[in-house]
DNA sequence: GTGGTCTAGACCACA
DNA sequence: GTGGTCTAGACCACA
């Protein structure tokens, strides 16, 4: 479900957040859906539980999950994010420019580019 | 000649050791060429000279780069970085992993991702 | 449990550097053993944090060192430090270098540097 | 003549200050003597001329050296360094030091260090 | 608690 | 001019 690398450099609760993030902002998590308990993540993705913790504490501070006594976090009902297909493209951009700026110092061919990331697409 | 994002989270030395090994994988930057000085990187760039020099420290570690005692540092005559196409290409794959992570996550037709990449790149 | 001379003229990290290595090669350190953190070696020898950070990240990159997020460094479970006698002595020999060097040019007779030797481990 | 290590970390001309500070003090260099040139001293240890320059300049300015224009450096008549055999084993402490830091670090059996040391001066 | 990153600025060694 | 070392201190990520 989620993509983590400790390797990345970036901060773990980071890449969860805006992972998060995105599948709301896609609908792939629907206001009202439950999340992954903080012990599941923990255990499948081999993170400590309080980093975990601290990506849903984060996003429930940003207002897009909720938290119930008891129960698993879920997507709050009320979320602010758009699904609008416009807002989505704008939340990509910063992968797009990694890309670019690799491709143009790599000196590549961005038809090349374009090709592999079809096939890494199609998989 | 470096894109430094402070914002990432990916700490800043890290940014400019993976650009400039790309350059010197594409050729940009060939065996013997001098590096921009680190006062000089550091002024254009608004960041502290020992974080730009931390990077070029690690980078002669790799044996990328070597250190002339009073001169600039150049690009190591014997370092072990192929031009090879595809192995410009392999290391491109992270960014291309991102760009399709989140692809995926914000549910984005791979056709729309393509025509703004060919934007992009096209300015 | 170390010695640091800010003095000396050479570098305080690689001062450090050498000692921790030569305490693992005499098995004083042992794999999995924990190195007093970076702060409290920054206070003990009054030297600032990055000093000593600087000196741990070296030995990391040399192997000998583990990083553990969030815990105390370790010596690494798979150092290449032989702990054979030969080659303890013969990383002594800069040491007996400096000191016959500075004999010699002294004119001083080795028994009489034998003699304080003797002393001073004595003591 | 002089023993001069690029790779210790000491910067060079410190290395070469001493040097000949032990060999006024043991009087195989006497006033009057002249010194190598500047010229032929980096020539013959492989390093830059002003680092060698460096070194006299300072040691003319502590009184140990005396310049004489257009000929070579010389050791000063009225220089203050003690020829005395005390002030001589004094002179080696920093070394006989560092020998002794690195014997207990490496656990080695100081008889085994001085059998080496005997070793090495008879060469 | 642990280490990591970064800054502003001082001072040094070498060419 | 070049890079190197060190400091004091801020703030961050992770356990």
């Amino acid at each position: 479900m989620f993509s983590i690398n400790p390797q990345s450099g970036l901060p773990i609760y980071k890449q969860l957040m805006e992972q998060i993030r995105r599948m709301i902002s896609s609908g792939q998590l629907k206001p009202g859906d439950n999340l992954p308990s903080v012990r599941e993540l923990a255990l499948t993705h081999a993170v400590n539980a309080m980093t975990i913790s601290k990506a849903y504490n984060m996003l429930e501070a940003e207002g897009l999950l909720a938290r119930q006594r008891g129960k698993a976090m879920t997507v709050s009902d009320n979320n602010q994010l758009s699904e609008n297909k416009q807002d989505r493209l704008k939340r990509l951009q910063p992968a797009l420019s990694q890309l670019t700026i690799a491709t143009d110092q790599l000196e590549l061919d961005i038809e090349d580019v374009i090709t592999l990331l079809r096939n890494k697409v199609e998989k």
